[in-house]
DNA sequence: TCCTGTTTTTGATAATTGTCAAATCGGCCC
DNA sequence: GGGCCGATTTGACAATTATCAAAAACAGGA
């Protein structure tokens, strides 16, 4: 719990009776290897906060698994379309290792916002910063080729090739396993 | 002014005080088309409406523009990186007709946010639709073809291709002007 | 209306990436 | 350690898209 509440601080602090009500609300989770913590067609009713482990977020079009994107220690994650909206899922959430987290249902961090307006200004803020970076993988796909890509996802983040298998990052990219398995060699 | 308060009600409905505040804090601005609303390099401090005409955002990379985003009537708009954190944009935001739009700077909103829950509530559910629009156009780039992407904006948004001109739908779709003719000459 | 500059189209060719099939590698269970 | 299954690599080929250059269409200003 301790390096949530650390996290948050960087986004936004807030006070000691806010931390105190929010933490009554968290729930520890633990989960194994390649178990899902969403699949399609199920509600997210919950917002998480991964504190050790790894896992991706995919959908299921066409028979394809398209991977768009992976979660590390000390991120939030949640079907945000379905946790946002109340309808049904269309992604799928799968642990890529095993994992622990912190989980907050969607009613009671509403009922967290109404209580403590900082609270809501938090969340408002996290949104924030997870729209930019979206914003920022969007255009980089949008003009770079598969090469350049990779390249890039190796200096920003090399611990994702470590930890995932080729197969889901080149879901990721938007490429073929076969074409990032040929990038890869050139190197 | 109308339209917005409308609008407003769609994500969440606030008190007649709060209504009020933000009325007067809302400046109406007029523009002519190619003007610029944003330019690189400078600092987005204002959040915006736009009440009537058009707009696109685009990224200024190796020579190119990269469009990345259009906006129409009743839509909001801001360099939301810029924003948001205050840093100088990297984005360019210009008028593709001539437009109507209203304006709160950053100070203001943040004021409305300080003074009223509610209105912080209203822009965070705001950004929650925003982030799901973005990650439902990324996923679609993501694993469909040119044509695909051309074949449900025509679908979608018809209205874009009458009022945008080629090049910069196809920047905004991530592909060259000539597939895009291509594609087109195809149907 | 004519001129001019920009946008769109067309053509030829090259580069990139995808598809399908087979071979190889690697981890895991017994 | 042997066998098996899925993941990754490799190869051959096809499809898609980019690039460059030139022509045609279009729009705005004089």
């Amino acid at each position: 719990m301790e390096s949530l509440l650390n996290h948050l601080k960087t986004y936004y602090p807030i006070s000691r009776e806010a931390i105190g009500a929010l933490a009554d609300c968290l729930q520890e989770k633990t989960y194994a290897k390649s178990d899902f913590l969403l699949k399609q067609g199920r509600v997210c009713d919950h917002f998480y906060f991964l504190q050790h482990g790894a896992l991706r977020g995919f959908y299921n079009i066409n028979d394809k698994e398209i991977t768009h994107w992976f979660a590390f220690e000390n991120t939030f994650v949640s079907s945000f379309h379905s946790f946002t909206t109340g309808q049904p899922s269309i992604e799928n959430i799968q642990f890529l290792e095993g994992s622990i987290l912190w989980a907050i249902s969607r009613k009671q961090l509403t009922g967290l916002f109404d209580q403590f307006h900082e609270i809501e200004r938090l969340v408002r803020i996290i949104y924030e910063r997870y729209y930019v970076r979206l914003e920022e993988r969007y255009v980089n796909a949008q003009f770079k080729t598969a090469a350049e890509l990779y390249n890039n996802l190796l200096e920003q983040s090399p611990h994702i090739l470590e930890r995932v298998p080729l197969g889901y990052i080149s879901s990721y990219l938007g490429i073929t396993p076969e074409t990032l398995s040929r990038i890869r060699k050139q190197r």
